[in-house]
DNA sequence: TCGCGTGCTTGAACACCGCTCGGGCCCGAC
DNA sequence: GTCGGGCCCGAGCGGTGTTCAAGCACGCGA
């Protein structure tokens, strides 16, 4: 089989559903695709180049699972479980994509739906209202997939939407010019 | 200098602060402490509890700083300014909490004192909505010390207290029953 | 004062890790 | 037919966390 970023790519993303982050190593990649260490090195520069494509890919595919259609909240909302869901797909999946080096094309284009999303609302500061929204599916998923796979996923569920209730509550406060809100 | 768990954890936290957590290996820890690598194993049973350990401490810091007057909002205002700030002491810090490998009695106690205060507030689902929190902190402050220390820490701080105050206004709808709100 | 036991450290490994690089193979172009 | 470039091998470098028999130092009981 003729060696490529894809091929090595898709064994890569087979290891770490298999065995995890942690075993993820050049040289069993390498033994699984029946070939010596040193040739993945002619098809990616180093570990974490392979490591940021399996997140632009993980990513890429989350993209595809977004809607341009509902009201704004349906939107943020789908967003938001489309990023945790594609982060649970894999094992340390959240923690791959929290230490990506730097976000790619598939990460831009990710981020940008939720960006338009907020600014089409008119929303101020809509970079960091954008930031209030990762950031939570990111430090939820993280927590979750690390300590909590004991607990059963209804529960995690339930406690994700409720969360992403209270952040989607502070957005719409925002949504259109404060009312009046009185002595304050 | 007789070793002993307190001499190294210490010594441990000033490798960390002077060289960031990569670079914090047992073997340099057993140089500065003029010392071999095996030693240390006597005092810790291996090195993530030796990263725990440092965690647990950073923990017992930022407990002291979290107030118990004031309204709710500054108490969790509080809460997460000491939990931000605690992993911005160190380099990798908010890493090095993120990754911890199970909550310790520091731990514990630093988000119980949040759960009180938003029980106090007869807050429903009191612990999704205090995971709201540590999630939002957690996931900015890992994403902001890994990729955006070339932002002005003004900038970051602004983007933090937008960012808190949406998730405040979001539990606010909570804490008393929600006004008649009008016309969705 | 001697001898012993315990607490702690050493020294030398073990089994890995990511990564490098000269050399050589294969195949298509000229 | 030969040349050249794309691709891979083999071996090795310098590092990692961890283990463990052996040895040291020191305090305590005899």
């Amino acid at each position: 089989m003729a060696l490529n970023q894809a091929v090595v790519l898709d064994a890569a993303i087979e290891l770490l559903d298999e065995t995890g982050l942690d075993e993820l190593t050049t040289r069993r990649l390498a033994g699984r695709l029946g070939v010596r260490v040193g040739a993945l090195y002619w098809h990616y520069a180093n570990k974490q180049a392979l490591l940021d494509a399996i997140a632009e890919h993980m990513l890429a595919v989350a993209t595809r699972r977004l809607r341009t259609s509902g009201t704004w909240r349906d939107r943020v909302t789908a967003f938001a479980n489309a990023h945790r869901d594609t982060m649970l797909a894999h094992p340390d999946g959240a923690r791959l994509i929290a230490t990506m080096s730097k976000p790619g094309p598939a990460a831009t284009e990710f981020l940008g739906h939720l960006l338009r999303t907020l600014d089409n609302e008119g929303i101020p500061e809509t970079e960091a209202c954008a930031d209030v929204v990762t950031s939570y599916v990111n430090g939820f998923t993280v927590e979750e997939q690390a300590r909590r796979s004991a607990v059963p996923r209804a529960e995690r569920d339930e406690a994700f939407a409720t969360g992403l209730e209270v952040v989607l509550d502070g957005l719409a406060a925002r949504v259109r010019p404060a009312p009046p809100s009185g002595a304050g």
